[in-house]
RNA sequence: GAGGGAGUAGUUCAGUGGUAGAGCGCCAGAUUGUGGCUCUGGAUGUCGUGGGUUCGAACCCCAUCUCUCUCCCCA
């Protein structure tokens, strides 16, 4: 117990947190490209964000999070989505009172739940996330989308495709609900249980049941996009001129509802199948245009996706997409003698100070074993300090790869190596 | 919350009642200051944890923890 992560947590160990890095690198790069900027708002906040925000009749907020309470008695739950947090920071800085859109966009951020662990699915995992504020405009939801797939695609991964379907507004959706528990309430008895307690609560929820039975029952539902307003319906087919203008990829989906409460009109997820033959979403989100207004901010339109990062790298492996893994050393050192250890400090910290990457042994380690660790850190030129050679103020530098060696003067040596790495 | 599979060296695993093993990795050596290949040698295990059965348990039984997968739900 003592020296294991606990259930559902993972470490990014130092030989594999480039993959990471350059995942985010990418999100950074493409976020700034739009005009998105990094918000970081806090690993927990109070629950209640969380009971208004994400709505208290979801799976999140019934049975995932992790809530405690605080030394003075409040109640704090680790943050289990991040567009609540961004929202929260929007109102309580007042951030709608100015230039508007806001863009902004989180990254780094652990997202916590409280589920069973399995494949792509951990207690604690990471999203990439980007919200917009005050656009309306359906090429606002485009845009968002195009950012998703941009992201995707730049990491190496292709053959994604967009699945989008429209919600609708409080409005429209009260008339779908109402239609749809018509439609259902004949067949009620073959529903799983969760459904039927759906079927009082939020009957939408029942579209994204995967039970096989509850499915089989749906083939005739009525369709929430047959029940979209006017507004709502143009503002729909204002999203699919979009993508369709973008070239990007898209099926529409009037399954997907989402797990979250305060999503309105679109709704898209972005997903990937996994080796089991499950399909997991690699990102997925949508308007939200009541929850800034919800959370006490004024009446704000509001768009977003959260993408999670270990599904991007475990996308990436399945596809077989390498990942460049950086240099870790241009230049390795090596002493002979224990006359020669502060000579070679003293080159090695002379290298890094002007930007070569460099090792040197601290082990006392022979001749011959530091040149098979210069080996196996891939360092292709090898500094070779003591002997006769420093007797006479000199050092070798050797190139691995053609073994060529030459003596150059100690005190020229950082501007020659650092000469000679800059060509390689 | 429900159900499968699995926990033995750093790692991948073999070992099914009688003194803990292999490959890889790691460390060292193969004469005198030089890597990748080869050869030789070496170190490392509370056999997940706790209890039980037995003369004797890595092995059988019970419990527990963890990992992994599926359902549910989600990024």
């Amino acid at each position: 117990m003592l020296t294991q992560a606990p259930r559902g947590t993972k470490d990014v160990l130092p030989q594999e947190s480039y993959r990471w890095q350059a995942v985010e690198a990418i999100c950074r790069r493409v976020a700034a490209l739009a005009g998105y900027r990094e918000v970081r708002t806090p690993v927990f906040e109070h629950t209640e964000l969380f009971l208004r925000g994400v709505g208290d009749t979801t799976d999140i907020v019934q049975k995932e999070m992790y809530t405690f309470e605080d030394k003075g008695g409040r109640s704090i739950t680790l943050k289990p989505e991040g567009t609540a947090g961004a929202v929260r920071a929007l109102v309580e800085h007042s951030l709608y009172a100015g230039p508007l859109p806001v863009k902004m966009y989180y990254l780094s951020a652990p997202i916590f739940r409280y589920e069973a662990p399995q494949s792509g699915r951990y207690r604690e995992h990471h999203q990439f996330g980007v919200e917009i504020f005050g656009a309306a405009e359906p090429t606002s939801d485009a845009e968002v989308i195009a950012l998703a797939m941009r992201m995707l695609t730049e990491t190496g991964l292709d053959g994604l495709s967009v699945s989008v379907n429209s919600i609708g507004c409080p409005a429209c959706r009260k008339v779908y609900n109402d239609a749809l528990r018509a439609f259902l309430a004949e067949r009620i008895d073959t529903l799983c249980d969760t459904c039927k307690d759906r079927y009082q609560r939020n009957p939408l929820r029942i579209l994204d049941c995967k039970n096989e039975k509850c499915q089989a029952q749906l083939t005739e539902a009525p369709s929430m996009l047959e029940y979209l307003c006017e507004d709502c319906q143009a503002h729909f087919e204002g999203v699919k001129a979009a993508l369709t203008a973008l070239d990007i990829p898209y099926q529409i989906d009037p399954r997907i509802v989402r797990g979250l409460d305060y999503y309105t009109r679109t709704v898209f997820e972005i997903i990937m199948r996994a080796d089991g033959g499950a399909s997991l979403a690699v990102c997925a989100g949508g308007r939200y245009d009541g929850l800034v207004e919800m959370l006490g901010g004024p009446s704000m339109p509001g768009m977003g996706f959260g993408m999670g990062i270990e599904r991007v790298l475990m996308l990436l492996d399945q596809k077989g997409v390498a990942v460049p893994e950086p240099r870790l050393f241009d230049v390795y050192v090596a002493a002979i003698g224990a006359e020669a250890r502060i000579p070679a400090l003293a080159l090695t910290e002379g290298l890094r100070a002007t930007g070569v990457k460099v090792e040197m042994d601290h082990q006392g380690r022979s001749l011959k074993a530091q040149f098979k660790s210069a080996d196996k850190c891939g360092a292709p030129k090898v500094v070779i300090v003591g002997g006769d050679e420093l007797a006479r103020g000199a050092v070798k530098l050797r190139d691995m790869e053609t073994k060529e060696e030459l003596e150059i003067p100690l005190d020229k040596a950082v501007e020659i190596i650092k000469g000679g790495i800059a060509h390689a």
